[in-house]
DNA sequence: GAGCACTGC
């Protein structure tokens, strides 16, 4: 492509009769452009070649390139703990061990004599032996749950007494831990008895709720196996006894094996249809093995929308495949990459793949690619449709399966190009649908009435409950723990758990802890737990039928987070919650005809929502020039479209061609928004790299970085407040990082401050991140602390476009577009009230709120964007700032 | 004086 373009470009200039400067500076500039990018593509390769030479794979090298870091940085400090560290280990196997053996033990003895043959002394001797094993079985239950303790903030602490809240990511250091984590998880909550087995006959409550739901049951959502079909079910011991070949073959994809290797041998692009607990995931790619695609040492690569869902499944199919993680079977994520040279099955976030495509644009060390989840619809493989489709016309031997959930086949199919359909069946109940009579106008005591009802009325059995979001959950917590309280012990116990992403992770786990006998769960939870949260032994769902979504409106460049009626693929979905382990029962809080009238019949598709900035960049990338043509399954708006490539104009990424610049091309390199690209490779000109990769990496997970609980929003606002700089938001989150590294990276400095390590350790990661990538585009890392004028001047030369000014009444207009706005009252600069701000985003909540603010000066603009800004336009500036209460008198005038 | 659904690079 760019050869191409220079040599257009060369003779049009040739053709010119005198010396055109700016022509001459863009072939300048896309030659350049192209340097830069061989000089990447070179040192990849390189790179690539010592990974190979060394044999451990990337993941080894950086690996022993951050324990050397570590070792040189704090031998000292970690030395004598990781003494301790393997004392513990130690102790805690022999333990393991001693309890197993001892296990075995009462178990032989059981087995070989009958209690009547025992001599006294023998028969308390194995009494002894079992009470043994119960104290270390209590013991180490009891620890258990110590290990995972609630968020205890510091004044909860007596004095001199060390906090004992261990963060759950404590046990994430070892490697592929969280996936380890997960997977206990999954195991745990799979061995959970469903309540109603252990129930009694069911007693009958005499009790009357002050108000009751009227439903009616409308129709059966099918599932694929019967009430009956329970008899030939596995129970969990014999499951366990399997072997995981027998496993394999249990499957209801097993049966199809060989016909679907034939679809693939005979078709180039293959649609699957399969439920989920079809095993498709996790076997198709390993027929596909066993069939000779990988022969010619080229990979089968599959992407999943989750990254916990790409490590997991790789980690099963290692194992299905006796081979070591990381070596045949691998996985690529963010911040992860657990691949070798001998990977022939990677699995990876769709994500992930999206960005290989900048160093390897056909793909080629691919014989097959797996869209997996395609129904989800996220951005990225909205993005890989196109693209594979694309690739797929000039490499004919490349394989391309699009596996997706039943209701969207036909669409893929005909996307791409009349596709066959491949069907595999999948494993689920039926669930029975209720509708309400009436409309119901307040839902959330709907779900509240609801659950009581179902409470009541209906056998044992875990409630999920789908609400908007955290302060929805709250209130309806309350709501329910009082209603029980005031019931007493006329209803049987009622554990009320919530759920939503902010939520920290160990009381996200409460969600899988086993429901005692006799007693009921209701989880409240958001749309985490449509997709990304399995929950087994949901026996009723609630259904209100409301989600929080976040729209992008091109014209205004305005976010917004609104309830919106959920669409009936999402109904579904959550009603498929209900059908997991057993026939379910799903209320939705609508009426059936609002079902059916109502509702759209699919969510809106993401990439249809949000702003493109950065995708449009990734595709130019590419060298995909002609975006308002690009091959969408659904096209963007095209205003969408618009604006992000006017942005990229305006950025200096694209020349006046459209085509893309060198400056642009770098900032391709960046996994952010283009405005963020600028601002981090404008900090090269400014001498201030360190200081803008941390607030990039701030601004990048902001939204959960302060930490209010709700009875101690006094303490928690305080200590926000000791963050606060004068000049604006970016620099407090700047000095939130830097003290939290001065305290190297403590945990305890977190809670002290009320700011959530969670977070704070995902910055971090995405600091590292950052830091690689600048060296990658040729930026050293040099500091201008403690001057920050050229932190703010960086970030302007990067936000140039979102510029407010203080105008009469003390609110402020953009400049473009001349809109209303309001500094956010989180910010620091709230108060303040400064002639001109810098604002990171733009959110329409209860009203049009700047988030993240800095104050700048209106010549900053010109110096930074000439080409953008006129003097004129930044005319009557004062440039300072005003005092309090006196700016409004003053604008008056 | 507000209030952040969910992912992902």
């Amino acid at each position: 492509m760019s050869s191409k373009n220079r040599k257009r470009t060369a003779s049009s200039s040739s053709s010119a009769e005198e010396p055109d400067s700016e022509e001459e500076s863009r072939i300048k500039d896309l030659r350049e452009r192209d340097e830069f990018a061989n000089r990447l593509k070179q040192r990849d390769e390189e790179r690539t070649r010592k990974v190979v030479e060394a044999t451990g794979g990337r993941k080894a090298i950086e690996e022993a390139t951050k324990r050397l870091k570590l070792e040189h940085e704090d031998r000292d400090k970690i030395v004598p703990h990781l003494r301790v560290q393997s004392r513990r280990q130690y102790l805690e196997k022999r333990k393991d061990d001693k309890v197993a053996e001892l296990e075995a033990d009462i178990l032989d003895d059981e087995y070989l004599f009958e209690e009547s043959v025992l001599t006294k002394r023998e028969r308390e001797e194995r009494q002894y032996k079992k009470q043994l094993l119960n104290i270390a079985k209590e013991h180490e239950k009891a620890r258990e749950l110590e290990r995972i303790q609630r968020y205890h903030m510091p004044q909860d602490l007596k004095k001199g007494e060390r906090s004992e809240y261990v963060e759950v990511d404590d046990f994430e250091k070892q490697p592929n831990s969280e996936q380890k984590k997960w997977e206990a998880e999954q195991l745990a909550s799979a061995r959970f008895q469903f309540g109603a087995k252990d129930a009694k006959a069911e007693e009958e409550y005499e009790l009357l709720l002050d108000d009751q739901i009227d439903f009616i049951q409308a129709l059966t959502l099918d599932g694929s196996r019967e009430k009956a079909a329970k008899e030939t079910e596995l129970t969990e011991k014999e499951r366990k006894r399997m072997t995981l070949e027998e496993t394999r073959r249990s499957l209801p994809v097993y049966p199809f094996k060989e016909d679907l290797i034939a679809a693939v041998r005979e078709h180039q692009v293959l649609i699957i249809e399969g439920e989920t607990g079809s095993g498709k995931t996790t076997q198709v790619p390993q027929y596909l093995v066993e069939a000779g695609f990988t022969a010619d040492k080229k990979m089968i690569g599959c992407t999943q929308p989750r990254r916990v869902a790409a490590m997991s499944v790789a980690a099963r199919v290692a194992e299905e495949m006796g081979v070591k993680l990381g070596n045949e079977v691998g996985y690529s994520i963010r911040f992860e990459d657990c691949t070798s040279d001998r990977t022939i099955l990677k699995y990876m976030t769709d994500g992930t793949l999206h960005r290989e495509f900048l160093s390897e644009p056909d793909l080629a060390s691919y014989s097959v690619m797996i869209i997996d989840e395609a129904h989800e619809r996220t951005l990225h493989t909205d993005i890989l449709f196109g693209l594979v489709k694309d690739i797929a016309r000039f490499r004919p031997e490349l394989k391309l399966l699009i596996s997706s959930a039943t209701l969207d086949a036909e669409k893929f199919s005909a996307f791409f190009d009349d596709a066959p359909i491949f069907r595999i069946p999948g494993r689920r109940y039926p669930v029975d649908i209720f509708y309400t009579k009436a409309p119901e106008a307040d839902y959330i005591d709907a779900c509240c009435v609801s659950v009581l009802q179902i409470h009541a009325t209906q056998p044992l059995g875990d409630i999920l409950v789908f609400l908007t979001g955290q302060d929805e959950i709250e209130t309806c917590q309350e709501v329910l723990q009082d209603r029980v309280k005031r019931l007493g012990s006329k209803i049987r116990e009622l554990i009320v758990v919530p759920v939503y992403a902010n939520l920290p992770s160990d009381m996200q786990a409460k969600i899988f802890e086993p429901t005692p006998p006799n007693a009921r769960k209701v989880i409240l939870a958001t749309n985490i737990a449509e997709t990304s949260l399995t929950i087994d032994n949901i026996i009723y769902v609630i259904d209100p039928g409301f989600a929080k979504q976040n729209n992008f409106n091109s014209r205004t460049g305005m976010e917004s987070l609104m309830v919106v009626p959920i669409s009936k693929a999402s109904a579904n979905q959550r009603a498929g919650r209900a059908g997991r382990t057993a026939p379910g029962k799903c209320f939705r809080l609508y009426t059936a005809w609002a079902y059916k009238h109502e509702l759209e019949e699919n969510t809106v598709p993401e990439i249809c929502r949000i702003n493109l900035g950065n995708a449009v960049l990734m595709l130019k990338a590419l060298g995909i020039n002609d975006l308002i043509h690009f091959d969408f399954l659904d096209p963007p708006p095209h205003e969408t479209l618009v604006l992000a490539l006017e942005q990229l104009y305006a950025l200096g990424a694209l020349n006046h061609h459209g085509e893309l610049t060198k400056l642009g091309r770098r900032m391709a390199e960046f996994p952010v928004d283009p405005m963020m690209g600028k601002m981090l490779l404008a900090s090269e000109k400014y001498k201030c790299s360190e200081e803008m990769v941390t607030i990039a990496a701030m601004l990048s997970v902001n939204s959960a970085i302060f930490y209010r609980p709700k009875d101690k929003i006094i303490h928690a606002d305080t200590a926000r407040k000791n963050f606060n700089h004068m000049h604006g938001d970016h620099l407090s989150l700047l000095q939130v990082y830097n003290q939290w590294a001065e305290t190297d990276y403590s945990t305890q400095w977190c809670y002290e401050n009320f700011i959530q390590y969670r977070s704070m350790k995902r910055a971090r990661d995405v600091r590292e991140q950052l830091v690689g990538l600048m060296q990658r585009v040729e930026i050293d890392m040099v500091s201008c602390l403690p001057e920050t004028i050229n932190v703010r001047k960086a970030a302007t030369a990067g936000y140039f476009y979102h510029v407010a000014r203080l105008s009469k009444g003390g609110n402020y207009k953009t400049i473009k577009h001349n809109q209303t706005v309001m500094i956010h009252p989180n910010s620091s600069l709230f108060e303040e009230l400064p002639r001109w701000v810098l604002y990171h985003e733009l959110v329409f909540t209860s009203k049009e709120f700047m988030r993240q603010v800095i104050e700048i000066e209106s010549k900053w603009l010109l110096e930074v964007a000439p080409h953008y800004y006129k003097a004129k336009e930044l005319e009557d500036s004062t440039n300072k700032k005003m005092p309090k209460g006196a700016g409004r008198a003053e604008m008056t005038q």
